[in-house]
DNA sequence: GCACTTACGCAACACTGTTGCCAAAGTGGC
DNA sequence: GCCACTTTGGCAACAGTGTTGCGTAAGTGC
């Protein structure tokens, strides 16, 4: 069987729901639950409450998906006062994932498991203005040797996190900052045929947000990843979903305007917060940037009302503390404010979840869920 | 039948599907599609097409659209080599909803049929510090009145806009800013019982965006209502759905910080864009509150990456060219800009669409289509 | 030892969209 | 006028979903 969700929203599609779309939903909906139990495991009422589904349809659900390999029974629990339930837990090493973190000067390939765990992992030096061919080529040697060393697992494909701005729809390149050349390039096709793989690609940014969100609680989650290095971005997660916009463009948390009259940016804006955040931190007042950091992350919590804030990428890693204190007084308590717990490798491991995400309906674009509207009352 | 889609996602729900699920959620596409074909009407194997469903399908689905009453056929099409196609229209009159605007010194109350279109109004001037009773019982006696010189339709429910903050899934209100004796009070459950109707409460800013959604296409549409007003903020749609955040506090557009170590706001800030346009404004200086807006504007628009920008709310209607040009210059083309096309009205219009949008799959916070992921490719 | 609770499966069922087939109603070539 | 062809749409049988009713397994508590 195929538990892949076919739960989406987009323009020019199909829309039309049927019974193929039903079990795939409801599949994707089971292993998810079963992802976010972990260890634990989870007995098939305990799902049966989650999903709203009756226990006979989700046996029905998790006998199918323990035929395919996905999930497995592992013991049961003590018994709460009655027949003890029966544990189900995803089986990891099911099926693979490759995740590939394109950045400026480095190269990192993961392979993760199911549950998105990173199994074994390559950094490799890069020159990003090497062209297309020289990138490909590296990605495609540094790939092969993961893959040979990990027992040539089954892979169902590979996420790609590459600096923006791109078209995460078509799987092309724009004009990348500082590297006009890969302006255009069909990163995702290329790298496809290269691999022989499925292929998906996003913004490193948006990447990083996925993979925090699958860490996180189902659904709900409404979260901003903002990650400063040689640039200043953003990864939106808005009611569980990543936020993309219609042309791959959201994020551009960097050039929003702070100061008016300010400091010209290369954006052809004056007073960006990019600008005034890098020149803190060339001028080695952290305290500073910090604090510009967190005018910015106020300004962007009120506009979405987020749950919380996450600070990454190498500037704040280096001094993550003055960074999320610094940001912490700005937001005044409004929302929490955190560091990724991944550091430098949550933007891999969250390219990986773009190939995963959509095995748990969890795409990024994508609806998760089917209720009853609760916001109307008969009185 | 109850052509009312279930689908949605939220925190705390249950998102299986099932066949009543599935059911609801075609009927409610299937009634979506033949609401924007309007006039013209659409026949079976158009929505057979659209939707991608089986033309076997449509013919049941809207079967049951016809039982119930929402569709009719209406003539037919010249033929194209064939037989000619049979045109399906929603029946406009076959349910009713009452939209109530809350405004501070004004009450308007709209009943407007199944396709959004106003069939009467009433608008009567409000003490909205009053409390709770006073407002309460005018809303009633304009409803009464309404209903009663429109023959006493059928009504599904009645959606009601008021200034924020306040709670969407609670029907809350919280500090309405200059009338704190509002805070706590459960509108939605109060007027569900004082009109014995269905009850939905959203932000004004919301409730005007969810009304503009409607009239453009299906999906895809992304954009930000910018209200300027005694105050400033925004509704957003974000992929064709309301973005409200987790406690419908989102579009705090006005307290954006844009002039750091500005003026003093009375939100605690400083600089922020409500101070630096209302002073404008107070000025008489309308082209410089509308760069200012504009530079809010196309902060929002790189954050968001969203589709266009629509302008509303007394002040801007007051002059709505200068506007339109202020925020056209800020956004360098980047996204069409325009004002709203209902003028006053948007606001009733679309707390009306609260009650009407779920019978089109067009909840706010829900999703409204299910397709493959179209951002991998295999290679 | 017995009543009770909880977990879960089997079988029959209701209802969804799908498939195969056919009728209706036009157009266009001869 | 006739016939082939296209397009629309319905009828009937079908496959497959989750649901319902009921029975069984396996514990707890008195």
């Amino acid at each position: 069987m195929r538990p892949v969700s076919t739960i989406g929203a987009g323009p020019g599609t199909h829309p039309g729901a049927n019974l193929a779309a039903l079990r795939d939903h409801n599949a994707a909906l089971v292993l998810g639950l079963l992802r976010d139990a972990g260890e634990r495991g989870a007995s098939r009422a305990e799902l049966a409450v989650r999903t709203g589904l009756t226990p006979q349809a989700v046996s029905k659900i998790t006998g199918r998906l323990r035929e395919s390999g996905f999930a497995a029974e592992a013991g049961r629990r003590a018994s709460t006062g009655g027949k003890p339930a029966t544990l189900l837990r995803l089986v990891p090493g099911a099926a693979h994932a490759l995740g590939v973190h394109l950045d400026r000067d480095a190269l990192t390939v993961t392979l993760a498991d199911l549950t998105g765990a990173a199994v074994a992992t390559r950094t490799a030096p890069l020159a990003f203005g090497a062209g297309g061919d020289a990138v490909l080529g590296a990605v495609a040697r540094e790939v092969a040797v993961l893959l040979a060393e990990a027992g040539a697992p089954a892979v169902l494909g590979a996420g790609v996190a590459a600096p923006g701005p791109l078209d995460h729809r078509g799987g092309v390149l724009h004009r990348v900052t500082g590297f006009p050349q890969w302006d255009g390039f069909p990163l995702r096709d290329a790298l496809g045929e290269r691999l022989a793989l499925p292929v998906t690609l996003d913004k490193d940014t948006n990447a990083a947000a996925l993979g925090l969100a699958l860490r996180g609680p189902r659904d709900a989650a409404s979260f901003a990843y903002l990650h400063l290095g040689t640039g200043l971005g953003a990864g939106l997660v808005l009611g569980g979903r990543v936020h993309r916009g219609a042309r791959t463009g959201a994020g551009e948390f960097g050039h929003q305007v702070l100061r008016l009259d300010g400091p010209p940016c290369p954006c052809g804006n004056r007073g960006c917060l990019e600008v005034l955040c890098l020149a803190a931190v060339a001028a080695g007042d952290t305290a500073r940037a910090a604090r510009l950091l967190g005018v910015g992350a106020a300004n962007l919590v009120r506009l979405l009302d987020i749950d919380h804030v996450l600070l990454g990428g190498r500037t704040v890693l280096a001094d993550p503390d003055a960074y999320v204190r610094g940001v912490r007084a700005e937001l005044a308590d409004a929302v929490p404010v955190g560091v990724v717990p991944g550091g430098e490798r949550t933007v891999v491991e969250g390219a990986a979840e773009l190939v995963l995400a959509p095995l748990f309906g969890r795409a990024g674009s994508a609806a998760t869920a089917l209720h009853p509207d609760e916001a109307t009352r008969k009185g």
